[in-house]
DNA sequence: AGGGTGACACAGG
DNA sequence: GCCTGTGCCACCC
């Protein structure tokens, strides 16, 4: 879990209302455990229904624009079958980086693949 | 207002 | 299991 600073707070204003409900929510995935693009949008339509549970494209675009408020661990987002997705455009470390980052936090990684049974975090 | 674009998902082949 | 095509959503011109 992390604690956003009044300057986080400054910056996620910036970003539209959908935008800022992905990141507050991914502030509760604590380390060590991943969570996916269709999770979030899963989660999100539950506790507001005006969003939708296929939104994780959408979601995609949160961290696309991700003001990435260093506080925000958008490392911890992967896909739904387990494999890394993306991470900054690809270009400078990219998705090497990200697995590192997981690697270092205890999240095994074989194959490109995270078992999501096993990190999966579970909101709710 | 209209069309293009992804850090995605899912069903097929 | 890998590669494609299609659907989708919120966002951004």
């Amino acid at each position: 879990m992390v604690e956003l600073s009044p300057e986080d707070e400054q910056k996620l204003i910036t970003l539209s209302p959908y935008q800022q409900a992905v990141l507050r929510l991914l502030t509760k995935v604590p380390k060590g455990k991943v969570t996916t693009y269709s999770d979030l949008a899963k989660e999100l339509a539950k506790r507001n229904n005006a969003y939708s549970p296929k939104a994780s494209r959408a979601v995609g675009t949160a961290m696309r624009r991700n003001v990435c408020a260093p506080r925000i661990p958008c490392h911890r987002v992967i896909k739904s079958d387990g494999s890394i997705g993306n991470f900054r455009g690809g270009a400078l470390g990219g998705v090497a980086e990200k697995i590192k980052l997981l690697q270092e936090e205890g999240i095994e990684v074989e194959n490109g693949k995270v078992d999501l049974n096993r990190f999966r975090h579970d909101f709710s």
